[in-house]
DNA sequence: TATAGAATTAAGCAAGTGCTCAATTCTATG
DNA sequence: CATAGAATTGAGCACTTGCTTAATTCTATA
């Protein structure tokens, strides 16, 4: 109800558009300003400089990967199924986490010359925090051997692919799950 | 030999690495100028603007994938492995390569307002020009059922993830190529 | 109705941007 | 050696950038 919160919020949505659309450095914040209708001036009052607004956004992202992390680790190949299906209802239901799953990724290949979004993106690197769970996967004979690594890049990799074109043509139908799990388990399981 | 050619080049190179890092927007002349230690008056005597120096680059890039494209469309299997093969073994030996593979992923995800880069993607376009080949694999019963651009969107993000990860960290083994064919290679043939 | 505080604007500064151009240095060849 | 033409510089123009600030309007409540 708050006006203000009503704002920023809107603002932190319009950014995420022109972030993902041009990169952070092809983002000025008059044309954030602009494409929210409202003066320049005003966003400064809501967000101290560029650079937060960001954060603020690579902040929400990391909360919004984490959700899709909870569920625990004793259970690998059932954890990648729900982890895969979560991140395909939403994608399909909530236009705002395709887009913060896309950002995300744009964050990961771009260099902003700033700590605290390195230290940030250190926790939001999903390849890396899968990697624990692919290897007891492997270890427990369910998953394709190989590099945790390059499974890790490679099934993240795939699913980025589909994000994006589920963020660009937000009407294209999504695989099977099955599909992308046979990417990882192994197959003469 | 030429001392104007080979200027160029090494500007080329030098603007590659700062568009990778920075993206198109985010790259200012004067620091492809000063990473090449030469005055920015320089850089617009060796190209006309900002944009040329980007379209020249993607003009090489749509050109290094089409090396990678020629093998005929008569043997799906095959010219998908062998596909694969090239790129892996570009990405070993080949850094610029790597460069350029990255490169031209991120221009794909960058809006530029340029009606002539946009052409050029079209052409750059992989995803849309391995349909027919993951078509006539699906005819022919050697590949995976779905849809062909789904599929297409997932391996090809599987590969960018990978090359990613090579150009970033340069010793990152490759996985084996089997392993990715057989996310496309119907398992049941 | 009066007023404190939040929401908002418009103007503007210092620094950086793409790009130009006159002026200089280098270099190959007659 | 002389000189044409290429390579290169550095100053600078017009514009955009991130950000500030004084001034104004809105809005809730005493």
């Amino acid at each position: 109800m708050d006006k203000g919160d009503e704002r920023k919020k809107q603002l932190l949505r319009v950014a995420l558009d022109v972030f993902i659309e041009k990169g952070y450095y092809g983002t000025s914040t008059r044309e954030i300003a602009r494409r929210a209708g409202v003066s320049s001036g005003l966003l400064f009052h809501y967000f101290s400089n560029k650079e937060s607004i960001y954060l603020e956004l690579v902040n929400i992202g990391v909360e919004e990967m984490k959700i899709n992390m909870e569920i625990a680790m004793n259970a690998p190949c059932e954890y990648l199924f729900q982890t895969i299906k979560n991140t395909f209802e939403q994608l399909e239901s909530n236009p705002f986490f395709g887009k913060m799953f896309v950002f995300m990724d744009n964050v990961q290949h771009t260099t902003v010359n700033d700590k605290e979004i390195e230290l940030l993106l250190e926790s939001a690197d999903i390849c890396k925090q899968w990697i624990p769970i692919i290897l007891e996967g492997q270890r427990r004979g369910e998953f394709r051997d190989g590099n945790p690594h390059s499974l890790c890049v490679a099934v993240f990799g795939a699913i980025q692919g589909i994000a994006q074109e589920k963020v660009r043509i937000p009407n294209t139908p999504l695989p099977k799950i099955d599909w992308l799990m046979d990417m990882i388990v192994n197959s003469t399981k």
